[in-house]
DNA sequence: CGGTGGACCTGCTGGC
DNA sequence: TGCCAGCAGGTCCACC
């Protein structure tokens, strides 16, 4: 599910709804996620309020008093809704936060590639999960000519450059491939062959995707639901992705799909160069 | 050093 | 109907 937007949509449905709330206790069920959850967890976080959340890379951030972070990642297939507590428990439902309001919040990930931890709030920048990340692209400082200042020395494929996680964080395999073909960008395109007019290009698609994404709700795939476990934000609004064989939205070529570090790129031969 | 490919997991879909 | 291959939104690490 979450590339950066889904993670967002999360963070701001979620946060009216937790904020000045209390975690009671943490009921734990599996914790071999990708790292294992610390048997620590639920002594850390009950009793504590929760400030407010925030959202770093594709990490769901949760501010809670006495200085505390819950951290969520939710990987491939994670998800995080809340859930009153008399529902029955879905498979891989891994973690259930109970909260002093008498919900859950619940954490299923049938994949495991997710993670849930707790930080010191302030030394959350220097840890290791943090301490690597790049730009967000939603705030200042992000543009195109930054992107451009970072290709200098490397050679890597545009697509494979944009996902690189150290360069600029939250564009996944799915918006990669939409900001490429907004730009007109081709995919395998090396960054040392890319000139500043379309490091322009590129970065203003990247924001634009980002920012419509959000603005409908998490785009993505058909199963996305929000915090609350509503399944209304069914929408698919890609111009490539999934999409091969289709006809191009301007052009009316046939996307094409080919595979990149291992995994799906789709694009338009015509209208990306 | 930069860049790639495999590994980590489970579930779903489509072809035979 | 059953089986199997292929694919899936992320990230890390070994290896060239």
């Amino acid at each position: 599910m979450p590339e950066l937007p889904e993670v967002e949509v999360l963070r701001r449905t979620l946060e009216p709804h937790l904020e000045g709330d209390r975690i009671e206790s943490v009921l734990v069920r599996e914790r071999r996620l990708r790292e294992p959850v610390s048997p620590q967890l639920s002594r850390r976080l009950s009793g504590r309020r929760i400030e407010r959340l925030r959202r770093r890379s594709k990490y769901l951030l949760v501010d809670l008093d006495g200085e505390l972070t819950l951290a969520v990642h939710l990987g491939m297939s994670g998800r995080l809704t809340l859930r009153p507590p008399e529902m029955t428990a879905e498979n891989h439902e891994h973690l259930v936060f109970r909260l002093a309001s008498g919900r859950d919040l619940r954490f299923r990930d049938p994949r495991r590639f997710g993670l849930v931890f707790t930080v010191a709030t302030h030394r959350l920048a220097e840890d290791r999960h943090f301490r690597h990340l790049g730009a967000e692209p939603l705030e200042g400082g992000f543009s195109g000519q930054m992107l451009r200042r970072r290709a200098r020395g490397r050679r890597a494929p545009v697509k494979s450059f944009l996902m690189d996680a150290r360069i600029v964080v939250g564009i996944g395999n799915i918006y990669a491939s939409e900001a490429l073909y907004r730009a007109g960008v081709h995919p395998l395109r090396s960054v040392t062959r890319i000139a500043a007019p379309r490091w322009t290009a590129i970065g203003a698609s990247v924001v634009g995707v980002l920012s419509d994404a959000i603005a409908q709700g998490g785009t993505t795939l058909n199963d996305f639901s929000d915090g609350l476990g509503e399944s209304g934000y069914f929408q698919v609004s890609l111009d490539v992705y999934g999409r091969e064989g289709l006809p191009c939205p301007r052009c009316g070529a046939s996307i094409r799909r080919i595979r990149q570090l291992g995994r799906s790129t789709y694009y338009c031969a015509s209208c990306q160069r």
